[in-house]
DNA sequence: ATTATATATTGCAATATTACGATGATATAT
DNA sequence: ATATATCATCGTAATATTGCAATATATAAT
């Protein structure tokens, strides 16, 4: 009780679920529309900018990082992250996908 | 401790991240493409196609009626439900938005 | 009125998520 | 070497989500 049954559907229904897990976060919203505004690597004003702590923030980051959503790079000191565009365009088939198929016929 | 900080962030960016909740779990993908699959308004075959007690059902359908993405409908002895194509495509638009404003230079 | 059927609500236990302080690891600067 | 800065990890408290049994509600049929 009280774990998701992941078991009982589709690999694509957990798939979308779990992207969509990640994008249900307002913070991970946030990041992500930080980092795609930048016309390079960001390294991490996030802290700053968003208002959570450090540790946070890491943990929020670090759930992008899962998806694949995010290629990080050290430069210097800092690491820094971006977007991996091949990811972005990947998740956003799926949804694209998901919202497609909807029939047209209803009450 | 432990609640979302939903005042840091934007209403947009709240709103982003609650419909993505919604379609953050399996069983509410599940049944909204089961729904969208029919021809007309579904009464509820759901519990015996996805697998989950009634009451669990009962409770996703709530989730996804409070996004506004269903309809409901008495007909007869059953309430049927069907997907609200304007909100769907509202939703559609709204991450449609979100996956396109991802700016292309990185490292 | 009683029964059968479908769905909603309540209450609760198991688990997951969110957030942060404390601490650790790593790299640069002095 | 030592200090500083940046980011990750650990531990933990607060809160949210998931799932179901039990119960309530509502309509339809008898």
């Amino acid at each position: 009780m009280g774990a998701t049954k992941t078991y009982i559907f589709s690999t694509k229904q957990n798939e979308l679920a779990k992207i969509a897990k990640v994008l249900a976060h307002p913070a991970r919203v946030a990041i992500l529309e930080y980092i795609s505004k930048q016309d390079a690597c960001i390294c991490t004003d996030l802290v700053d900018i968003i208002g959570l702590s450090q540790p946070t923030i890491s943990q929020h980051l670090n759930e992008i990082k899962k998806i694949g959503l995010l290629k990080g790079t050290f430069e210097g000191k800092n690491l820094c992250y971006c977007i991996d565009q091949e990811r972005w365009k990947e998740l956003q088939e799926t949804f694209h996908l998901f919202f497609s198929n909807i029939n047209r016929n209803c009450c």
